[in-house]
This record gives C-alpha cells, structure tokens and sequence, in this order.
RNA sequence: GCCCCGAUGGCGGAAUUGGUAGACGCGCCAGACUCAAAAUCUGGUAUUCGCAAGGAUGUGCAGGUUCGAUUCCUGUUCGGGGCACCA
C-alpha cells in the first residue's frame, strides 16, 4: 500500500465537489471568520508557483478555522474587467469577453488543482452585468452624495439642496470651488443648469477637469506610465498635455479619517507607513499677506490679498519674498506691465515641460519676479513675489511664504536670484545652506526672538489668529482620485446627459417623455476598440448606443480599481438581485477578519476599498467602515533562474582576406557553420576572476573539434556572452544537453565544455517570468508531486511576508515527509497497520506538543514552523515505532488544513464516514505539553560548559548547592570564588566567578 | 534627499518574553541494500586548531548596556521596498 497521491488527490477532490463540502451557509450559530485573498486578474500567462502562496496561506487559515468550530467565508473571484485584454483585444481583434472568459476556465482549473477550500458559488467576475450593476449603483450612492464636514460624515444630497434652499451655501463651505458662495434666495432663483454645476461641486463622485496624455499620432489618451521621455511608449509618437472632463472621486474629504483610523488596523506597520505618506498629512497654518502691485489691466477686479500655507509659522520674521505656482490665478491679474512679458515666457516655459521633466530635473532653479510685492502682515515689510515651478498648484494654497534661511528650496532660489535672505537662526545659519532642524532658539524675530521654535510655533498661531491674519491649516497630499478611463473593457458609467447635464441614469428625469434608465447600464458590444473621436474612448464611436431618445450617455469607462473596491461585500450575499448585498449579509459576516496580498496594492486598491466603505457606512448601507481588520502580506517568490555561457569570438579582417596564408583565407561560411560553443560555469567564473586562466580556456578550447579550423591568434577578441537557459533543460545545475540541443535549430549541433563530463549551469535569484525562462508552473509541480506536497513546500520555504527563491529541489524533502508520514499508517507490505494499543507518556507527550504548536503556528501565521514540526514528530513516531490509533487519529486532524487530500484518505481509512474537513481540531492536553524537570545548560561567566537536569521545582539552593559540587563546575571555576549565583527556572543557571 | 524593512552555515530558514545559536529541509560527504542505477535507509556536515579528548572563534561591521545580546541602545556599511520640489 503506497502513497498513491494522483489517485488519492483526484477521489477527495471530486467528492468534496460532489458533497458541496465548501459550500458556506449565512444562517450559522457557529462564530463567523471571513478569510479573503486579493482576487487575481486573469492574465493570459496563468499561474505560476509564486501566484498561490497567499491563496495556500489563506486556505490553511480557513480550513483550521473551520475544524475550530468557525463559519468560514473563504471565497474567490476574478478581477476580469482591464487594460490587457482590451491591448490583446486590439492586437488580435478577439473581443475582450471571450479572452477573459477562456483565461478564468484555465485559472480556475489551476486553482482547482491545489485543492484550495473555496466555495465556488459564491464566485464574483467584475465583468459580470449582474456584478458591475451594483458598481455601477455605489457610484450612483457616492454621486448623490456630498461629505458634510462639520458631522464628518457622507450625507445625500437631497440633504444638501434642503439646506441651501433655507440658507445658501454660507454655512457649507464647497470642496470644490470655495469662491462659490450664494444665499437662500439665489439658489432658489438659479436655473436648472446652474443648481447641477454648484452640486456638481460638493459630489463625492464628480465631474470636472484634469490633464491627461494626448496622443494624436495613437488617437488615444495614455497613461502616466506609457509615456516615456515625453514620447508615446509604443511607436514613439509625440504627446501632449490635452484638458479633458474626467471623472473623480472625492477622496481628500476622507483624508482625515483615512490616517486615523489606520491605528485600529492590524496592517504591517509598513504598509501602514505607505499610506500614511500617501495622505501627506502636514500640519500648519494659512497667512494671508497685503498685496501691492500696479498695472493697467483689468481695472475692474480687485485683489487684495493673497494666502499661503506654511508648515513653519514660527518662521514669519524670516520671510524675504513669496512665490506663487506659475499657474496661479493671480499671476496674470498682479504682474506689473514691464515683467509682463518674462512672466508670461515662463509660463509658457512651464506649460511646455512634462511632469517627467519637472521631476528629473529638480536641482534646476528656475523662476521669474512678477513686479508685485506682498505686505508682511506684521512688520509690514515689502516682500518681492517670483513665480517658479518649485510651488506647486495642487498643493496648499499654490503659494508659499519663503524663508530661505530657514528652508532649503528657498535658500537654493534665494541664492540663485541674489535674493537678501534675513537670519533668523543667529548661529545656527551658516550663510552656506539652510537651518531646517527643528531644535534651537529664534533670533532677530520681534516677540519670537529667545524662544525656542515649539514656543514660537504656538506663539506666532495665536498671535495670527488675534490678528486674523490667518488660521491653523492641515493640508494633505492626497488628491481626488481620477475615476475616468477613456477604454472600452470596464464598468459604464450610469450617467446620462441631458441638455449636457449629466444625470444619474436613477434619477427621476422624464426627456422626451422616457425614463434615463435603469441598472445595470450594460457595456454594449463592439466591432473595433479603436479610441473615439477627440480622445474619447471606443464606446464614443457607437453612435446609437450613445444617443438615446432620453439622453446621450457617458462614453467614459470606471477604472481597474471601481470593481474591486467592493468586492468583499458582495461575496456575503452574491446572488441578491435587489440589493449590493443584503444588510443581513454584511451585519453577519462584517469586516474581513484575515486579507492577504501583495503590497503592489498598497495605495491603490486598500485605500479606495477604505473609502468606499466608509462612505458605504455612512450612508448607512452598511455597519462597518474599515473593510479589512488584519491585513498580511506575501512576499514574492522569485525564479531561480540558469546560465549558459555562449563562446563569442571574431575573426580579424587579415586573416578573411590573406591570400598568402598557407591555409588560405577563412572562407565566412566556415565561420558561419561553426556550431554554438557553450562553456561550463567553472570556466566562465575563471575566465572572469583573471586573465591569466586564458591559457588555461584556450588550451581546452581548441580540443573543441570545430574550433580546430582556426588558430586563437586569428581571433581579434573572444569572450563569453551569458544566456538564460529554459530551467526544464536543467536539473539543479545540470543541464541535459540533448533536450537544450533540441529546442532550438542552432543550437542542434552545439558543442560543450563540460566539468568532469557535466554541464554546469550558472544560477541567479531573479523575478519569476516568461522572459527569464524561470517560470515554474504549479501544474507541473502537482502532476510529479501532488497538491498536498506542493501546498506544505511553498510554506516551508519561509516566513510568509519575506521574499524568497523558489528551489524545485527542495521539494523532495517535503515529499519524502509525506511518504514518511504514510507509512506510519500503511506499509507497503503488509498494508493497514494502525493498531489501537494504548499510547506512552512519551508517545502522547509528542502529539500534544505538536498540536499546541501547530495551532500556535497558525494563529500568527508561522506557517513554515508548523511544517517543521510536522517534521520533527513523524521523524520520532517513526523512530518509536509509533502506528497507534490514539496517536496518528489526532495527527490526521492536525494534518488537515496543510494536507487536506491526504489527510481526508486516512480519516476514512481510520473508519470515519464524514469528510475530516468538518471534524475538529484536537485539543492539546496541558499535562503533556508541561514538563517537570529540565535539562539546564549551566554557565560559568556567560559561558555555556555543561547541561545539568533538575527538577522544574526545585529550589534554589538545592540547585545552588548541586552545581557548585559538581567537579566539572569546579574545573571551570578555576579555583575562583564565587561572585553571584543566577538561576533562571525554566530556563538556565549561571555561576559568576 | 526623506521614510520604512532587512542582513544568521554552501542554500531556504529556526531560535515566540534578553537565557544551550544553527531546529527542520535542501545540498554535500561516507556507508547499507543493489549486477547497476533510481528509490529507500543509517551516520556526518558553522569556521578553525587538534590523532583524539578538548579548546578558540562565530548571527553584516564598530561600540555600549547586562551575570548573559541574533534579540535592547548608539553609530556605520550593504541590500530590498516606498515617497520625492508637498512649503
């Protein structure tokens, strides 16, 4: 009776299918757990072994969770609506749905093949109508929503249109406009159009305008990262800046309580960290400062002052100029007719650079006087105001006070335009380079100088404000989010206009006598998914789908990140026609109590699904307002990848042309016909460790018979090239030459330097990917060793949250586990031999201390530990002997959640008729796992000389007496006295002479 | 430049609270079984001196705290990740 693990696999997969083993129910008296991983998109690649990692994690969890006596959620979907099916489908003209569709079936089956406990029925497709509806209906949510910052909350906006009909827009200052200001009887006079655009602003889902890529050359809009170096990334083609109306979601309105309520969550503080510096937040106050300025332009608008954020008010005295962003508002109205001109130069100047350009070339200080001057607001000193790139526009107020001995960025333009700079830091300046610590005193600063700078910071805050000169400001980094894709594959928006007024296909609208619709708005079919006209996208182009007889729909598309900023929910009530999920659903189920993933999604997806949920919470559609209460991340798995070194050489133009050699000229055909020449590592390695093992390479060289045509001396050069080799020509560092002389036709006749008759390859940690032909497919790892070994290596391999190589070698060790472990409970002879004598102390002290480590394990996710103690405990049942009923029937238990398949084939062979997934996990027994006596290691000065075994309890001075008997002791003693006696129960005894 | 994380044998890693560093596995070496190989099993395997017993050194590097440091503190080097004119 062997470990037959194919057939044993392949029956418990079918029959956990069959009985719907993981089908998970709502309605539980059990606790619940919900256990989620970052749904994949199902890329055209598949699964390589590095994908499952989290998934086999996740798994483990679920299943241990479930044998604790949990209802566990534990489902799986695909993020299936993106950019590279919509690329393929361009490229190859198959509509997106139908390469979507095929990339699910065979993720699935890789899935499948692992045996992971996911219940299927519970599957979501982001690209599914019934799926995106409910995208579609959250935008809707966040629409009719505006973020009411006095309850820090989401209201609707019905809410909002009440206040202001009663009392305008005074008391609720507009996110998106603050000039916007009008009482009670203007709003209730403003025409239909008017009202829309001022709601539009204070929307947490919103219309307005950002800067995109233009391609004209690709007809088509891009993204950040295809253009490179101010060209297209593909072709090449020139861009620009071009302002188009986008989508946004108004995320800043959480920014507050994005930060704080990081405190609560159970995230690596790294990832913590990311977000943190993502929101940027960055604590200071608003100064506003006189402006003075003449020209004779615009005679009509009066602008009298002009406000900054600063992080620094205590600095005030040190202030010598201002600087505004060169796309500040002001600049044209403030500039003095004889600095007109250089000014609006550098503006175009600034327009012309890309923000790549702006980002690379930091250290070049540019900038430009404007002829106005701001008015200090306490010394009322004339302060020049420069325009330059260095202030940015969507940061702060787009105006900066400058300091420059006190700020590095203004010391630099100070020093570069010959600026005076005031010190308000006595020594602390050098003169050379700015003082930006925030320890020391102030100097030459009126009522600040002699305080240190935590004083003056509260001073100056209370003094501005008693001036109403300014008040107390956070600013964060944050921007609004674009949610506008000019694409075809991804969520419609459910918006129509009418009279360009975009309208929630939800609203009561009647034009043209119809309704504008209803959910879902379905993504239409497409011929082509050539862009639309003016950077549109390819919906724009399919004329009766965008104009309608109530309205002309929106052509833009939701991002990658709309669909999976929700997904979670409606895993917990994933059939529901009429709701997102039912509230009952999410009450049950609430926040994820387990999310595992890669950190590639540390400030994109985990930050917009936050948001989403808190406005969800808001709005009182669910309970909860953090979606994932612990987060764990899996580090990557990394190729091993291998060498082959290709012999280079050339031959000089003489030797070619020479007629008078004796042998006559190389003809170039022999040239061409000399076979591929490879060299083993060894080789390669001398070859780069000195010159002077050339020699040495030549003379094995020319014993290659088709080198033997030439002489070395004819060779102008010669060296070894690196190449990757397939890692399925290779077994360790061996490669098998006749397949790699196989799979390539010039590589048929190739020729080997070889190390005592082998090839040795060369090796290198690198990303796991096709191009590297490093790849391991989990497929094939399954096929030769099966799920169960497959599933316990990737978890042995280490800590789940580092990265590590993968080593297809050590998976043997974890093999031969399995097979151990087998045939404590089967022999190949004389079959079943589990047999029911009682277990021994020593025996029952093994398993208890197994089980109590295991679960241990588990709950801090020390998942590579567990495996080895698995290890540790059939290595010493098999040295005892063990094939006990009362031992081996706990293991098969504890075994579970790593080794399902195994574990289930010897749980019915135990004579159980239910599936082991549904029994229990043991408890440990305390009398086992506690020992009563102790091997001491005893030191003498801190160094460990000897092991002495004591009792647990027993007392000091017996032990003191014990130890400074011992003879030994006595000997490292060297005669000395004692100085101190420690004795550490438990733990270990030391003796300080 | 700033922030975060890490560094332990030939390799992946263990040491959970400051208490016997190197568990477990790979690889390698030797042996058993075999005509042979594979598979399996047994033993060894940080470095160094020594025939051995035994000794010395050792967790990136330099210090510190402590009876005792892979673990805590200071500095530093290297590697990985994130952010980057953010006022």
């Amino acid at each position: 009776m062997e470990y037959n693990f194919k057939e044993i696999e392949a029956n418990w997969k079918k029959y956990w299918n069959d009985q719907k083993v993981y089908k998970v129910s709502n309605e539980s008296d059990k606790p619940k757990c919900y256990v989620l991983d970052m749904f994949p998109y199902p890329s055209g690649a598949g699964l390589h072994v590095g994908h499952p990692l989290g998934y086999i994690a996740s798994d483990i969890y679920a299943r241990y969770k479930r044998l604790k006596g949990f209802n566990v959620l534990h489902p799986m979907g695909f993020d299936a609506f993106g950019l590279p099916a919509e690329q393929y489908a361009i490229e190859t003209g198959q509509h997106p749905a139908t390469t979507t569709e095929k990339n699910i079936a065979r993720y699935r089956e890789q899935l499948d093949n692992i045996g992971f406990c996911y219940d299927w029925d519970r599957q979501v497709r982001t690209s599914d109508a019934q799926y995106y509806k409910w995208t579609q209906w959250i935008f809707l949510q966040l629409f009719h929503s505006w973020y009411d910052q006095k309850a820090n909350k989401a209201r609707p906006l019905s809410e909002l249109e009440a206040i202001f009909g009663k009392e305008g827009n005074i008391n609720v200052p507009c996110p998106g406009d603050e000039t916007l200001c009008f009482d009670a009887a203007e709003w209730n006079n403003f025409p239909e159009k008017t009202k829309r655009d001022a709601l539009m602003q204070y929307r947490l889902a919103y219309q307005g305008y950002a800067q995109v890529w233009w391609c004209e050359a690709l007809g088509t809009v891009l993204a950040n990262d295809e253009v490179v170096n101010g060209v297209s990334e593909r072709g090449g083609h020139p861009v620009e800046r071009k302002n188009m109306r986008q989508w946004f979601l108004r995320i800043t309105e959480y920014a507050e309580r994005l930060i704080s309520s990081l405190d609560n969550l159970e995230w690596s503080e790294a990832m913590k960290e990311m977000q943190r510096n993502w929101i940027g937040k960055s604590v200071g106050s608003s100064i506003t400062f006189e402006l003075e300025y003449k020209n004779s332009r615009n005679p009509t608008v009066e602008i009298s002052s002009v406000m900054v954020f600063t992080t620094r008010p205590d600095t005030i005295f040190g202030v010598d100029f201002l600087v505004l962003a060169p796309e500040h508002d002001y600049v044209g109205f403030i500039t003095s007719d004889e600095h007109l001109e250089a000014v609006e130069n550098y503006r175009g100047y600034v327009k012309s650079r890309s923000e790549r350009e702006r980002m690379s070339e930091v250290k070049q200080i540019t900038g430009c006087f404007t002829g106005a001057y701001g008015i200090h607001p306490i010394t009322k000193k004339k302060l020049p105001i420069w325009i330059s790139e260095y202030v940015l526009i969507n940061y702060g107020f787009g105006a900066i006070m400058a300091v420059p001995s006190g700020d590095e960025r203004d010391h630099a333009f100070a020093k570069h335009f010959n600026l005076p700079i005031t010190n308000i830091f006595g020594e602390n300046y050098s003169g050379k380079e700015a003082y930006s610590d925030k320890i020391g005193t102030l100097e030459n600063s009126d009522f600040l100088t002699g305080l240190t700078i935590g004083e003056a910071n509260k001073a100056v805050i209370e003094k501005i404000e008693e001036l109403n000169i300014g008040v107390p400001k956070v600013n964060y980094r944050l921007r609004d989010a674009g949610f506008s894709r000019q694409r075809y594959w991804g969520e419609p928006f459910p918006i129509m206009y009418v009279d360009d007024i975009p309208y929630g296909v939800d609203e009561p609208i009647v034009h043209n006598d119809r309704h504008l619709g209803q959910l879902p708005v379905e993504l239409p079919m497409v011929e082509t998914y050539q862009p639309g006209p003016e950077g549109q996208g390819p919906l724009a182009n399919i004329e009766d789908w965008v104009n309608t007889e109530a309205g002309q729909r929106e052509t833009n598309t939701m991002p990658g990140y709309a669909g999976s900023s929700w997904y979670f929910l409606r895993y917990m009530d994933p059939h529901n026609d009429t709701e997102f999920a039912s509230r009952k659903a999410t009450d049950y189920w609430n926040q994820v109590d387990l999310y595992i993933g890669g950190t590639e999604h540390a400030v994109g997806h985990l930050l917009y699904s936050r948001m989403w949920t808190k406005a969800l919470y808001d709005l009182g559609h669910i309970g909860f307002d953090e979606p994932f209460k612990k987060l764990l991340n899996q580090g990557m798995i990394q190729g091993s990848s291998r060498f082959v070194y290709l012999f280079n050489f050339s031959i000089s133009e003489e030797r070619f042309c020479s007629k008078s050699d004796s042998d006559g000229p190389y003809d170039f055909s022999i040239v061409e016909s000399t076979p591929s020449i490879f060299i083993s590592h060894n080789f390669y390695k001398k070859s780069k460790e000195s010159s002077s093992s050339d020699d040495l390479i030549k003379r094995m060289l020319v014993e290659i018979p088709s080198l033997q045509k030439f002489s070395f001396d004819d060779f102008d050069g010669w060296d070894f090239i690196p190449k990757h080799v397939d890692i399925k020509f290779v077994d360790g560092l061996n490669l098998n030459i006749d397949e790699f002389r196989k799979s390539r036709r010039d590589y048929n006749n190739a020729e080997f330097l070889q190390e005592a008759g082998i090839y040795i390859c060369g090796a290198e940690v690198e990303k796991m990917s096709k191009s590297k032909y490093n790849v391991v497919n989990p497929d094939d790892i399954v096929a030769q060793y099966g799920a169960d070994t497959f599933r316990m290596y990737e978890m042995f391999l280490g800590p789940i949250d580092v990265s590590k190589p993968w080593d297809t070698k050590g998976i043997e060790g974890v093999h031969r586990f399995l097979k151990k472990l087998w045939r404590l409970y089967a022999d190949e002879q004389k079959g079943w031999i589990v047999n029911d004598e009682p277990a021994t102390d020593e025996e029952l002290r093994l398993l208890h201390k197994t089980i109590k480590k295991i679960g241990d394990d588990i709950e801090r996710f020390s998942f590579n530990t567990s495996v080895s103690q698995f290890m540790i405990c059939v290595n010493e049942l098999t040295s005892l002997g063990c094939h006990k009923r009362a031992i081996l029937e706990p293991l098969v238990l504890t075994l579970c959640p790593f080794a399902p398949h195994i574990a289930e084939e010897l749980w019915h062979k135990l004579g159980h008729e239910q599936s082991v997934t549904g029994a229990a996990f043991p408890e440990f027994d305390a009398r086992y796992t506690t020992e009563n006596s102790k091997n001491y290691p005893v030191a003498v000065n801190g160094k460990t000389r000897l092991e002495m075994e004591f009792a647990l309890d027993a007392p000091k001075d017996l032990i003191e007496k014990t130890v400074l008997a011992d003879e030994s002791v006595l000997k490292y003693m060297e005669g000395k006295p004692m100085k101190k006696f420690i004795y550490v129960p438990g733990k270990m005894i030391n003796v300080v002479v």
